[in-house]
DNA sequence: TCTGGGGTCCTAGGACCC
DNA sequence: TCTGGGGTCCTAGGACCC
């Protein structure tokens, strides 16, 4: 099966997730401004988007934008399970799906034509199915390219379904202002606005050269490459997570905090931390500590371990002597919101693949099973794994380092 | 505008190595 | 005593994304 040219990516995005699953909940809710959190809008239904409420922003202003909104608080565990049921849709409709966050995904439909019809088609029935089966509405944006494919979605939300046949590619992106180039927020904006530029198709015109001038290296290549629609991404699976943590807001509070309560935060993040990466069978090196002050100035603090571990004890030691030497600064500045984070995520180190073998299996069946670890995860998959055999008769190969 | 919680990637300087 | 070129790892900060 080779890559048909065809424009078969889908980017599939459900609409103001979190409030439009408490809509689906509450009856009462539907039609009506919805916004979810208080201190800070995690979502806004699209009758509350009408009145300028954005995610992030805000409370206070946000109900004074739409003062009749209802505002309800976040039910975390609600929205994890319409996930799961929205990425079971997904992998009904394809196995090459690659998840962006909890509401958002690739997929690849390309080698589908002759099971399941033509890309417009497949969206059209996943979209239904979600309505159907999860009862949320979702966005699908249809391209040749993972970028124009998630252009395409936002274009078309909400409820939407676009596709942009490969002829219109450029018709349809030059016009778009610069905003939606992945990876251009406030700030690229402003730089490329200083010269003038506010639309794709006048960042197409520049040479990479001046682009890179312009917002450093690697922006300059990215932005020259997406304004031209030159996107080489392919839709991957398994994507590993490259770092896991936690923070806590403190607000205010957190200024008049005693070493004593600091410390018992930190304890409460680093042990949900280090849970979750057990959980997940992941272990790490890097041990990342951030602050914010009273001024919403932030600084990061890091401290790299002699070896990955997912256990408490070492990363809450970190973490202790990260908060120590960034005492001065605490009592200096304010503190007003403390997170951890672990990076450097060991590739392999934690991960036990556990090779199915049938009662009796010998030496071959071993092998094989070796050989199929090696087809799907790469032959780097097992040099850094440990394997255990019950039988002793049965051989683990020598793999080097 | 006054701010949650979870992430990713890039830049740049210093230490260290061959 | 002074000197190249190339590379990796670590730290800190910044921009961006959902």
């Amino acid at each position: 099966m080779f890559v048909s040219g065809g424009a078969s990516i889908l980017h599939a995005d459900l609409d103001s997730f979190y409030a439009s699953v408490e809509q689906r909940d509450d009856p009462a809710l539907r039609g009506r401004p919805v916004i979810v959190g208080g201190g800070v809008v995690l979502a806004a239904s699209y009758e509350a988007k009408a009145f300028g409420v954005r995610t992030a922003m805000g409370g206070r202003q946000a109900r004074q934008l739409c003062p009749h909104a209802i505002v309800v608080p976040p039910r975390m565990s609600a929205y994890s399970q319409a996930s799961a049921a929205v990425f079971e849709v997904f992998h009904d409709t394809t196995p090459l799906v690659e998840p962006i966050s909890v509401d958002e995904a690739f997929l690849d439909v390309g080698g589908l034509a002759r099971t399941a019809g033509r890309p417009v088609q497949i969206a059209a029935r996943l979209r239904e199915q979600v309505r159907d089966r999860v009862g949320l509405p979702i966005t699908v944006g249809i391209a040749r390219t993972k970028f124009l494919a998630k252009v395409a979605s936002q274009v078309a939300k909400p409820d939407g379904l676009l596709l942009v046949e490969p002829e219109r590619e450029l018709a349809f992106l030059h016009p778009l202002p610069v905003r939606r180039l992945w990876g251009v927020g406030a700030k690229t904006e402003e730089k490329l606005r200083a010269h003038g530029i506010h639309t794709v198709a006048q960042v197409a015109e520049l040479t990479e050269t001046t682009l890179a001038a312009m917002v450093g290296g690697a922006m300059g290549h990215q932005l020259y490459c997406l304004s031209r629609n030159i996107d080489r991404r392919r839709v991957v699976t398994g994507v590993r997570r490259r770092s896991v943590g936690a923070q806590r807001a403190l607000g205010r509070a957190g200024n008049s905090m005693s070493p004593a309560e600091v410390d018992a935060v930190v304890v409460n993040l680093v042990d949900r931390i280090t849970r979750r990466m057990r959980a997940a069978g992941r272990t790490g090196r890097t041990v990342t500590l951030r602050l914010r002050f009273d001024d919403f100035g932030r600084v990061t603090r890091a401290r790299t371990l002699a070896r990955a571990t997912a256990s408490t004890e070492p990363v809450l030691a970190a973490a202790r002597a990260l908060i120590a030497d960034a005492a001065p600064l605490i009592a200096e500045r304010g503190l007003t919101l403390v997170g951890f984070a672990v990076s450097n995520i060991d590739p392999g180190g934690a991960q036990q693949l556990e090779l199915p073998l049938d009662p009796g299996a010998d030496q071959l069946a071993v092998d094989l099973a070796i050989d199929d670890v090696r087809r799907r995860f790469g032959t780097a998959a097992l040099t850094r794994g440990v394997l255990v055999g019950r039988d002793p008769g049965i051989e683990v190969p020598h793999l080097p380092d």
